[in-house]
DNA sequence: ATATCAGACCTGTTCAAACCTGTCTAATCT
DNA sequence: AGATTAGACAGGTTTGAACAGGTCTGATAT
């Protein structure tokens, strides 16, 4: 980098930086630990003696690159650990026999509306993107897994139909957009598959297959993502550890 | 393969989630048992530092999950059955329909020596207590799981076999034996019956049910338990929080 | 002995005040 | 023009307090 621009950034600093670097630096330096609350805005307004507006700006830009999360009426944590936690939350999906590399296919990759779907996770909006995507071995092709992602619209999302995903990753895609996982639940069954799902799998209809679904939720209960999997049991099992 | 973490659950933790927090995890690790009676909300209030109120919307939200029952002029008293072993970590089943009554039957409960067991868990000894078990529907009678436990045997074990298991019920046994369980991991996959568990299970050979394996370890990392569960998969699913 | 009652302790309910973040706007500074 | 400020307002969270009423115990009166 530039000297030049180097000292532009050491002199001509934007308040909003200096607040934001100062908290990033008790963060990454483990002064503030993974789930510690910072202080308040007006504390931080005081401690930085600047307006409240830019201390928000300066925490708006730690909660865009997933240090911290912010709740109303409650404040700001800590949510960073030191490694990012992207699927690392619920369960492992494990290529039973070994780690075959897979390759992944992406089938569907559109914006939809789904009123029952949002019924069911009791959402106002019907609007959704659906990235549907297939695993394959990629020795045989023989397809192990389908998935149907739906992540329910918002801000900052609009983009990703026509652009595509981030690093042709849906986590990644939706990290780069502060979404970050807080909680979820999960479910495993047994799934016959129907004759279009088993043609996509190349199998017989009615195969049992394991399915999955995984509904991810953000720090303040917001639905991130809803994902089916159907996962073919010859290749995969679940796997968790507590 | 990456590990899963499910200590990493509430982050921005408000002070009612911490307290409903606090109060679950001594229900579901059996520190506070069926029917025992909570501390008064004044007691709740001194200890987690917060006011009643905030005391009181935890309680609520315990309640709303059925885990506690509060009476006027009383106090809360815990009205979760749930096996604190067994089923509070890891994965839960839930029957998927509703939630029809089921009845135990013990096919086996004995020592037996299982060489190959001992290897796969890395143990030293060779002796289990072995404890088979059906579940049926209390209605139907129909069986709709088969779940196979290995205890290895340690001290304050002996005695099971002859004098049967605590309440009939093998995590309680366990527990009162002074064995709580830490950590563990468990797999879920597919498994078509064979004919012998097919005939238990009263279906035909071949039928697909939801196979888990479940190893419990105490906080020293000695294997407390493996189970292995087969499931109906009309009747169970595998649900998980995280 | 029995009935009664006061007091201690419990939960149920309500409320205002204080504090938090979310959002917006207009004025000010550089 | 863009960054910053100061302020106002909305709405979620927590607090502290008050009062009502249920439950239990023990002292008291009969």
């Amino acid at each position: 980098m530039a000297i030049s621009k180097l000292r532009a950034v050491s002199v001509a600093t934007a308040k909003t930086e200096r607040v934001a670097q100062s908290l990033e630096d008790d963060i990454r330096s483990g002064k503030l630990g993974f789930g510690d609350q910072l202080e308040s805005e007006n504390a931080l307004v005081r401690r930085f003696a600047v307006s409240r507006n830019t201390v928000r700006k300066g925490l708006e830009t730690l909660a865009g690159k997933g240090l911290i999360t912010t709740r109303v009426g409650i404040g700001s944590f800590v949510t960073f650990d030191g490694q990012p936690i992207d699927d690392a939350l619920g369960w492992t999906r494990a290529l039973s026999k070994q780690q075959d590399a897979v390759h992944t296919a992406l089938l569907r990759l559109a914006l939809i509306i789904d009123s029952d779907l949002s019924c069911m996770l009791k959402l106002r909006k019907y609007d959704f993107i659906a990235v549907d995507r297939t695993r394959s071995l990629k020795n045989t092709w023989r397809v192990v897994s389908i998935e149907r992602s739906r992540v329910p619209l918002r801000q900052g999302l609009e983009a990703v139909v026509s652009d595509g995903l981030v690093d042709g990753s849906l986590s990644a895609t939706l990290l780069s957009a502060g979404l970050r996982a807080a909680s979820g639940e999960e479910w495993a069954e047994i799934e016959c598959l129907s004759a279009e799902d088993a043609a996509i799998a190349g199998v017989t209809p009615g195969t049992p297959f394991l399915r999955t679904r995984r509904l991810v939720r953000d720090a303040e209960g917001e639905v991130i993502e809803y994902v089916v999997s159907l996962l073919d049991p010859k290749h995969f099992a679940l796997h968790l550890e507590f």
